[in-house]
DNA sequence: AGACAATTCAAACAATTGTTTCCAACCCGG
DNA sequence: CCGGGTTGGAAACAATTGTTTGAATTGTCT
């Protein structure tokens, strides 16, 4: 079998143990040498260490960022006649429906989870602001949606609720190993990521619709 | 003013600097030079580094538990008449603010938190065995609690659902900074941690009680 | 085949890391 | 006042890190 291209090998490989120790836990050597290529093989392709943690991510984002405006697109066709307004429901199916989608060509949906749950906890202030310049528009399109489907929410509060649930979405994808390991001790079941996502939904949904915090934060003047 | 014994100095900036940072990004030279001790100290005092990140783990862990217990015992004794049935807000209120009393008199409560995510998500590390066992039985025993709260959620349902909130509570506090950093230049708003906790009740409470999902996964025969 | 660029490779680089050592100073109870 | 536990200081240790270098190799085109 034709083994893959140096720069696909690389990548296949960092970004598991990326997903497994994190970035600065993980050394250069211990990729190439995995991966099977040459140590300068990393500076040669991506420059540095630095480009090759955003080319992990470019590779997930890219196709994400593609798919899920092409679906916010035929969503907002669909309801074009009545106001724009999406319903909640389908703005979320629709974007955990494209989360899904993409590992599924790549390597797997954890990993995905994994690499932005370290984005955000991990200090890395350069992958931070690349992620946030380069994908910030198509989440801007969607929580511009989303406000549409809950005006009754002010602005500060759906921003957080939306990253309340997201971290939801990636402590327990990202997490699935540790937390299977719990419920199978516990339960004697069996959890798919599928099951999961159907156990996500109504929670999901409930929290974004969840009643407003009694006594509100004195606005900024 | 007398100045703090040593060791305390360096567990006081060790906590600090791992919160801002991470940990294997702060190096024990960044720590003993903010903490004005020998580079020495360290080794000295802990042994190694690893050892240095346990203590400053159990400095958290120690007075957590024993206050919740503590906690527990009292809000178990105030309902003793109504069949042992503590509200699901009771509970998950008296957590939260066990949460933030500890760190309340420690540095941070990021730390906490990050140092909590760092367990789930190291899926093999001695950390998560390490925690599982110190701090498994109280959970055990606030799940058990919330199991009477919540008598209409199945056995698998509440403990995943009690994952959820956790994974929300962990991922907003431990990074926390990064999305501080995107709230204030969308909104030009501080947010404070008890602001944050705040929003947080009414979106865990509806989390938990939200409707089951529509098709129960195939029960296991 | 010859020529030229792209790639691979081993080796070394410079910087930083955790850790250890040795020694002088300090503090405090005996 | 002595002496064991602690603190401070500087230096060096061995190991690991990301990065660079220059030669060897491969691939591709004329």
């Amino acid at each position: 079998m034709a083994q893959p291209d140096t720069v696909t090998r690389i990548l296949d490989t960092a970004e598991v143990l990326f997903a497994e120790r994190g970035f600065a836990e993980t050394s250069l050597r211990h990729i190439t040498s995995k991966a099977k290529v040459n140590l300068a093989a990393v500076n040669y392709h991506f420059g540095s260490k630095k480009s090759l943690i955003q080319a992990v991510f470019a590779r997930y984002l890219d196709p994400f960022t593609l798919r899920f405006h092409a679906a916010l697109d035929e969503l907002e066709a669909q309801h074009r006649h009545d106001d724009s307004i999406i319903p909640l429901e389908e703005l979320l199916e629709t974007m955990a429906r494209t989360v899904l989608e993409v590992p599924a060509e790549r390597n797997s949906l954890k990993v995905f989870m994994r690499l932005l749950g370290l984005a955000y906890s991990q200090a890395q202030g350069h992958l931070r602001r690349y992620i946030q310049e380069e994908y910030g528009s198509v989440f801007r399109r969607f929580t511009e949606l989303v406000r549409r489907a809950t005006p009754e929410l002010p602005d500060a509060e759906r921003f957080w609720r939306l990253h309340f649930v997201l971290g939801t979405v990636i402590f327990t994808l990202s997490g699935l190993d540790a937390l299977r390991d719990i419920a199978e001790q516990d339960y004697q079941e069996h959890v798919s990521v599928r099951d999961l996502i159907r156990r996500l939904r109504p929670v999901v949904v409930s929290a974004m619709q969840a009643p407003l915090p009694e006594l509100p934060a004195q606005e900024a003047g």
